[in-house]
DNA sequence: GCCATCATGTAATTAGTTACATGATTAG
DNA sequence: CTAATCATGTAACTAATTACATGATGGC
């Protein structure tokens, strides 16, 4: 059993910071959702099933009984383990690639429209990440995860190329 | 219950021509695989549920008691609708964006050992989206999926430079 | 006092993977 | 004749989503 990429996202979020399974939830629909996503009802057992195996452990209680997660040298050696060791099973699904791929298969007048609202979507999407970018760029030290975030633009920026060239191309009357 | 990529990638698929359950999970491996997965456990059912709605109907049995199915004008509409009607649930789940947002958390030694992989693996990938690209271009007519084959092609290369900029930053004796 | 948000959990359902199972056809 | 591939299905299990449920705290 070598996939399983939310144990091993959720170490790689406490392995920055500790952190409750609320703040888990928040950081993955604000950080890591371009990559993977998980609700507080997949993230609370998932917890408790790392602190089982000794991957992590609570370093404190709060106020509302939340209870703070760190991961320990256990888990740290788990992600070590998964990141250079095992081939990765590379688990791919985007709904946003779906859509894409279907594009094809309209006629001009609906493709055209399909492709407004994915240039929305795409844009929407650049501005989201440059808001993490800039939060990321007013902190003090250099924050981990700026780099990956570097990368969703650019490749934002190559496939909201991709759709402009697609839209261009389906151009009704003048298609230059 | 609007989200269901599966079915609409199905659907897609029977768009462009005829084919059995078979053909289908060939072609989601060898020609949609960036995008969406589904085994034929998975495939069957749902031609099953497409037939019962009316979307798909079979036009052929052939040897080995092998059903084609195609995409009826019932089909075409959902495709149409979904495209164009919904707001994209946008499912986002990759095993590789993962490792590469948990590079972050390594040590320089380790980092340096999953950049490798990671590089190779891109590399082995942009081969199998050329096979795919050089198969299509030898096709008389323009095969419809030709332009998101060209798009992932795109998506590789910037994706493996920037793997190779963390890798050059992560050099050990001549950090440059 | 009340509303937003923090905080945690479980239950029910649906989606997806892996394993089991069977048999037909074709190429060598 | 036999191995590979074509072809279809079901069963068992795991992962993920959605819905249900509860309660604490802080700001207004």
């Amino acid at each position: 059993m070598d996939p399983m990429s939310l144990r091993h996202a959720v170490l790689g979020l406490l392995a920055v910071e500790p952190a409750t399974g609320y703040d888990l939830a928040q950081r993955f629909t604000k950080s890591i959702s371009n990559a993977w996503h998980a609700g507080h009802s997949q993230i609370y057992p998932e917890l408790a099933r790392l602190q089982a195996a000794g991957m992590v452990e609570v370093v404190g209680e709060g106020a509302r009984r939340s209870r703070t997660f760190a991961i320990t040298d256990g888990g740290h050696e788990e992600l070590r383990r998964w990141m250079t060791e095992t081939e990765a099973s590379r688990t791919q699904r985007s709904e946003t690639g779906v859509r894409w791929f279907l594009l094809a298969v309209l006629d001009p007048e609906d493709r055209r429209i399909a492709l407004d609202q994915e240039i929305a979507f795409m844009t929407s999407e650049a501005q989201r990440l440059q808001a993490i970018a800039d939060a990321i760029d007013e902190t003090p030290d250099p924050h981990p995860f700026r780099a990956t975030v570097d990368l969703g633009l650019r490749v934002n920026a190559v496939m909201t190329d991709w759709l402009r060239e697609q839209r261009a191309a389906t151009e009704p009357d003048r298609p230059r």
